[in-house]
DNA sequence: CTGAAAGCGCTTACAG
DNA sequence: CTGAAAGCGCTTACAG
């Protein structure tokens, strides 16, 4: 009793689950069951602890309850930026599915840098995630270092020819042969690629290429590097480069729709018509494709789909499951609307 | 000497300080202070450790060292939503900063439910964040759950009256008021505002409309609410409502530069003039608006001040002073380009 | 259905 | 500069 007064005077401690048992009168062992799983606890003393966590305001203290049951609710999301991302869709999605059946979310910003991301990694694994997923560049030096962990990892967008763990994602090189494709079969000559330098993008940009020779119509492509294939203020440069050969591009293929979408804005502000005066391809078919006047013409990839696995996966690994390292191909499609 | 085989033939154990301790020859505090405070240790010894940290690929338990050091050296970053959204800018400085010091965020997606938010506190708490960063609405009754855990909380983007914690913003109250008055000074007459129905948005509006009929010129403002009021795509629905009026509106204020561009794209397909025949304004100055054709005349904020002075208070928390609950005042401006 | 107790892997006064 | 030891606040077999 004494004892009881002594703790509830202490207004300034942060209570624990010690308060809150003496205060339902049951041990703290019950009072943890009880929290994890309500079921398993008689109803009446259920009742009692529920009432006594009010009281004292108690929260449950995460680290110490991932110390001891060694998983940490947590994932870790390893995207390149938040700004105008193709990704956020996916992020958007998984975030919600998480939250909702208790994890949450580390987000980690790695930039176009492995050792960024590598920092990332390991940053992940210190805090014990349960997965992580990740959308960039890996460093070889890592992979040792996350096999060993057993944390589940998952790549997105991209089918590496040896994933460190799962991959979930589409083949960048058949992307870059079918768009090659679409754009000799659509009857255009002259195509301009914006892209990026790194991983991804550039096996796209490269089979792109090949595939245009392949077919040995038209012109051997120009295009022009930048470093963030979404930034929609990459488009003015872009735009400013192609204005200047001769003859001009009639088709642009953007790393993203974000970038098609500017390109657009700046050829029509030049007094030039989309598609007629030159068409735009994007990539992604973000929310703005299909919004954009004119609407967008892009490859489609299933965020729905992948956030999708990719939550099917994490539950799966978090019910104990051992998880293979495999290879999901979500596949993509391109959608034909006004802009080419 | 047979212990430490043992220990070595566990290879699928995941090491703890303790196997580095051993491997090095030394006790675990010592490998502990070394990790976290190299210069408190002899450098021959650190040497040691280095190696020993190597050799057996040590990657420390966050979980534990947040238990035992009660710092988690995470902070929880709360938005309503990722994609398009005026705070991306923000965030991304912060999540960077952060990294950079060795801390991590977590990141939470509220929507525009108090009650997400409610929860996403509760967890971040529960995880014994170091500080958490909202940018929504917060529920009544997690004040005094907020105050008591004295983690340093910090709303963002407004000043309410009673800030929970700390607050980094500017007056809603003002901005509408000032908006109104520089679209009167304009010469504008019939205003059409295209805003969310929440707390911010709604302050705006409000204000808009007092200093309007104060001013007394022009008709009555006319609007639309949306959702969220960074989806591009709410742009079809708000310009056609607007299209319908007689005579049209002949300035649009958009809660958002994304909602603006969307505008901009709508009047201009409907072979509009922007902004001749319809003036546009943003809110935000994001990156998009100086990019944009027309560039959008919009209300800069500035982020990278607020992200500045967000940094400063963690790092002052962090360092065990005590902050105050008190308001920053970052104000805005409005920035006139070409749209309006 | 519930309790006593060991243990999760660190950090940090305290002592030397 | 370093070590022994207590403690952070939970979870979870093990018993009953």
């Amino acid at each position: 009793m004494k004892d009881e007064l002594d703790r509830t005077a202490q207004a300034d401690r942060v209570p624990t689950l010690d308060d809150v048992a003496q205060r339902a009168g049951v041990s703290s062992a019950t009072v943890s069951r009880f929290l994890n799983n309500p079921k398993i606890v008689a109803e009446a003393t259920g009742e009692r602890i529920r009432e006594a966590v009010q009281r004292v305001g108690y929260i449950p203290n995460a680290l110490a309850g991932g110390l001891a049951s060694s998983k940490s609710r947590m994932v870790a999301v390893l995207i390149p930026h938040l700004t105008d991302s193709l990704f956020n869709d996916i992020i958007e999605r998984m975030t919600e599915d998480l939250t909702a059946s208790g994890s949450n979310v580390m987000l980690g910003l790695t930039g176009t840098s492995p050792a960024r991301t590598n920092d990332l990694i390991r940053a992940a694994l210190a805090r014990r995630v349960d997965a992580i997923i990740s959308t960039g560049p890996i460093g070889e030096d890592m992979t040792d270092c996350i096999r060993r962990s057993r944390t589940l990892f998952i790549q997105v967008w991209e089918l590496p020819e040896n994933p460190v763990g799962m991959a979930i994602g589409f083949s960048h090189r058949d992307a870059g042969r079918d768009l090659a494709r679409f754009v000799a079969s659509r009857g255009y000559r002259r195509p301009f690629l914006v892209t990026a330098d790194g991983g991804r993008a550039r096996l796209r940009r490269d089979s792109f290429i090949e595939e245009w020779q392949a077919i040995g119509t038209g012109e051997e492509p120009h295009g022009t590097l930048v470093d963030i294939p979404s930034r929609f203020g990459h488009a003015r440069r872009a735009f400013a480069e192609l204005r200047r050969l001769d003859p001009m591009p009639d088709v642009v293929l953007c790393g993203s729709d974000y970038l098609a979408q500017g390109i657009i804005v700046e050829a029509e502000a030049a007094g030039l018509n989309v598609p007629d005066d030159l068409a735009v391809m994007g990539f992604g078919n973000s929310p703005i494709a299909g919004e954009m006047r004119p609407t967008i013409t892009t490859v489609d990839v299933d965020s729905s789909r992948i956030a999708r696995e990719v939550m099917a996966l994490v539950r799966r690994h978090g019910a104990g499951e051992d998880i293979p390292h495999n290879s999901i191909d979500v596949g993509f499609r391109i959608i034909a609307r006004e802009s080419a």
